[in-house]
Order: structure tokens, then sequence, then C-alpha cells
DNA sequence: TCTGGGGTCCTAGGACCC
DNA sequence: TCTGGGGTCCTAGGACCC
């Protein structure tokens, strides 16, 4: 088998615990404590420092059946903060951006590197410094896996973490690298999730390395050319591309939420979907788009007994970017799903069919109506330069209703925006 | 009582066409 | 009326990621 599996030709850099790490950052007497950080609703458990991992906290447990385990322990419990976590990320990207070029931000805690030939020659010095500079520059601790295609650098990565070393280079010869993989289980493997392992499992792949030397024929029969794109790159042959640009190439805007407490009125719901709707609606316009269909959602618990789950989408007249548009649209569509007497617990709003902004297309039937809404163009934008100047929801549509309600999530552990909003700076008290 | 949110890609199957 | 291959497009659902 030919391979060049010890090349260094990418990084994956992942910072280590992030989100309990970002807690940190503002609460450096928290160094050493436990941590967790709760997912949306405060619900279930989505981040854990080291020191929470050690204590046996599960990922993803719901937060309610640890109660009396993180009591006991003493463990520091927070509210997602993405506005915090958003913020820094963006800092740990430009850290280390200034030492490599650029980066292939791949989400909010990790990325990639495609190394140049110039900077494969002094891959481990280089992973160091930016070791070095990410924690001195921003306080966020980082693990970097240095390998010869992004499937073996996530390895990598994974084995800097286990060995407790801050860079693991896959540096080594074949034989030493397949002695690692055969200690490797197979779901350790990026895009190698639980029911994939499972089916290898049964075919009696339990490893990385069994993986590795699996039938080719059989992994592209019995899986998929996903799965087979992970075989050649864990032997070393890249063949994942880079994902393509976001802002261009994405495809749908997603927001959904589950609600704080159980939602039984219409109007209610009505009011969550417009401020779902509204979200979508910035984040569209942020990357310059236009959506042509809009489906909304709502669903009870999936642990009630009356669970349902419905949705509804339609395709618009025209692609859009105007929220009142999409508002009504929603709207329309809820009274059209809505069933009395369900304890509803979340909604969401999927934008979809989306075009760029750019290429708006003009009707020549209609121009009073193309003028009108260029003139609702223009209001959305003042809308949304506002907001982003004053803070997010200072103007918004009177339909996402007045005053707080059940929809919206419980945060009742939240730290503050430390880096989004001005009333929310750290202070420093001096001693004398 | 309480169980996240936001994405992408692939495949199978049906409708429709020649 | 039935016969057949082959192509495209769309959608729903599954699987994966963090």
């Amino acid at each position: 088998m030919q391979t060049h599996s010890s090349e260094p030709r990418f990084f994956l850099i992942d910072c280590n615990n992030f989100f309990a790490s970002c807690e940190r950052v503002f609460r450096p007497d928290l160094a050493h404590q436990p941590i967790v950080v709760l997912s949306n609703n405060d619900g279930c458990v989505v981040a854990r420092s080291k020191e929470a991992k050690a204590l046996g906290i599960p990922m993803g447990e719901a937060e309610f059946k640890l109660r009396p385990l993180l009591e006991r322990h003493k463990v520091h419990i927070f509210s997602s903060n993405f506005s915090l976590y958003g913020a820094l990320s963006k800092r740990v990207m430009a850290s280390i951006e200034s030492l490599v070029g650029s980066v292939e931000q791949y989400s909010i805690d990790e990325c990639f590197v495609r190394l140049k030939p110039s900077q494969a020659v002094n891959a481990l010095e280089i992973a160091r410094a930016i070791v070095q500079r990410v924690q001195q520059w921003v306080g966020i601790p980082v693990s970097i896996g240095i390998a010869a295609s992004r499937t073996l650098a996530k390895l990598a990565c994974h084995l800097a973490k286990t060995y407790c070393s801050e860079v693991f280079f896959l540096n080594g010869s074949e034989e030493q690298h397949d002695s690692l993989f055969a200690e490797i289980p197979v779901q350790e493997v990026w895009g190698i999730g639980r029911r994939r392992a499972k089916r290898l499992n049964e075919a009696e792949i339990y490893t990385v390395y069994d993986l590795k030397y699996a039938d080719t024929a059989w992994i592209r029969r019995k899986l998929n050319v996903t799965a087979l794109n992970t075989q050649l790159e864990l032997r070393g042959i890249p063949c994942i591309e880079e994902s393509t640009a976001p802002a261009e190439a994405r495809k749908t805007i997603v927001t959904s939420r589950s609600f704080g407490e159980k939602v039984y009125a219409q109007e209610t719901l009505a009011h969550a979907l417009t401020a779902f709707v509204s979200r979508a609606a910035v984040r569209l316009r942020k990357n310059k788009l236009l959506a042509k269909g809009l489906a909304i959602n709502i669903a009870s618990s999936r642990f009630s007994e009356q669970y349902t789950d419905k949705s509804w989408q339609i395709s618009l007249v025209r692609p859009t970017m105007d929220t009142q548009v999409l508002i009504e649209a929603a709207r329309q569509g809820l009274a059209k799903i809505f069933q009395p007497g369900i304890p509803y617990a979340r909604a969401g709003v999927l934008l979809f069919d989306l075009s760029s902004s750019h290429v708006r297309q003009g009707s020549l039937l209609d121009l009073s109506a193309m003028s009108h809404e260029l003139r609702r163009d223009t209001l959305m934008h003042t809308l949304d330069s506002i907001n982003s100047r004053y803070g997010h929801g200072q103007i918004r549509f009177a339909l996402e209703g007045t005053e707080p309600e059940a929809w919206q999530m419980k945060q009742e552990r939240r730290s503050h925006n430390y880096l989004g909003n001005w009333q929310d700076l750290a202070i420093a008290h001096c001693k004398n």
C-alpha cells in the first residue's frame, strides 16, 4: 500500500474544553475548579472542565439528574453564553492567523491549517508557538494535531489530549502509527458516529487500525463514499476538501429553541416564531442573502406522551430579506398546524432556497413593487445597524410580544457578556 | 417538573420524461 | 395494453459534525 502518512500537511487546532475555558478567562479564581456549561435553557451539560470530567460528569446528561453530584462537589455551573464564546473564538482564530497566515475555521473552537511547504519544515516549532501565543494573548489552552490528512490531524489531536501533550505530530513510521491506531476505538475517527461504529463492529472492525485496512469495496458498499474517503484519509491520502466559504455556500438558516416552560396558547407560539423569524432574517441579511422558502415547526417534548412534531412550509412569490414578509408567512403557517391542548416545548424557523441579494431579479411587470421592495431593504438595513450598535432587540416587531413570556429560555446562571456589552466590562479591584 | 441548537452530505425511492 | 432502459429532479430520512 503506497502511502505518505507522515508528511505534515495539516494542523488541527482545538481549544481545550472551550466553553469552560472561556468562563475561566474572566474568572481566574476558577482555575483548577470543576466547571460545567449547560445547553440553552439550562437543559443538559454541553461542556466540562478537566476537573468536572474527572468527577465522572457525562457529556449531554440532563442537569436535573446530575444535581446532587454537582452540589456535592461544588461544581461551578454556567448557562451558555454564546456571545462571549463567539468573541473569544474570533480572538483565538486571529491569534493563530498572526502566525500562519490563514486558517480554515471548522467550528467555534476548532480550525484546520493547510501547511505550505515552507511551514511543513518547521511544523512542530510553529505548532508550539501557536499554543503559547493563544494562551498568552487570549488565555485559552489549545491542543494541536499534525498529520498528513485532516482525518489524521483530528486523530493526532485526540492523541495529544490522551497523552496530555499540547502537540502531537504523527511523524513516525507506518508501523508506529499502526500500533497506536490498534489501541484507538473506531468511533474516535472523524466521520464515524455511533451508527456507523455499530455497523463496523458487527463486521469485526473495532479499532482505527481495523478500519484503515478494511476491505475498501465493502466500506463503499455497506457505508457510503464519505466513509470511503475517511478510510483513504487514514491511509494518509488527503481527500476531504475544505468546506467552501460558509457565507456564500450556505443553504439554510435555522433558528429554533426549546421553551423555558410549556406553551399552550397559539398567540404565545406566534410571539416565539416571530422572534425566531426576526433572528433568522438578521442572519440572512448579514450573509447578503434572500430567502424564497420558509418553514416552521412546532413540537411537544420528545419525552411527553402527547408527542407531536408538525411542520409547514411555503415557497414565497419572490425572494425576500424583509422580516415582515417572513413573519406574515410564519403566522399564516402556524394557524394551519396549531392544535389546542398540546404542551408545546419547542419551535423553529427554517429559511431555505437562499440566493445572493446582489443578483436580485427585478420584476418588469411591476416597477412600483420593485421600488417598494428597495425601500423595505433600506429599512431592514437601518434596523440592523441600530440593533447592532445599541444591542440586539432594541428595535423589534411588536408581534414578538412586549412582555417576557413562557417561551423564553431559562438562563439562570449566565456570565456577563464581558466582550460585547459596555455595561458588562470586567472590573478590576485594587487592594492598597 | 427538568433532556441543546445549527448545520451538511448522502441515499433511496417516487414522479416524470423519452 | 404491455413491454424496457436510462436519465433527471425532488423529497424524506438517516447519519454525521461540534
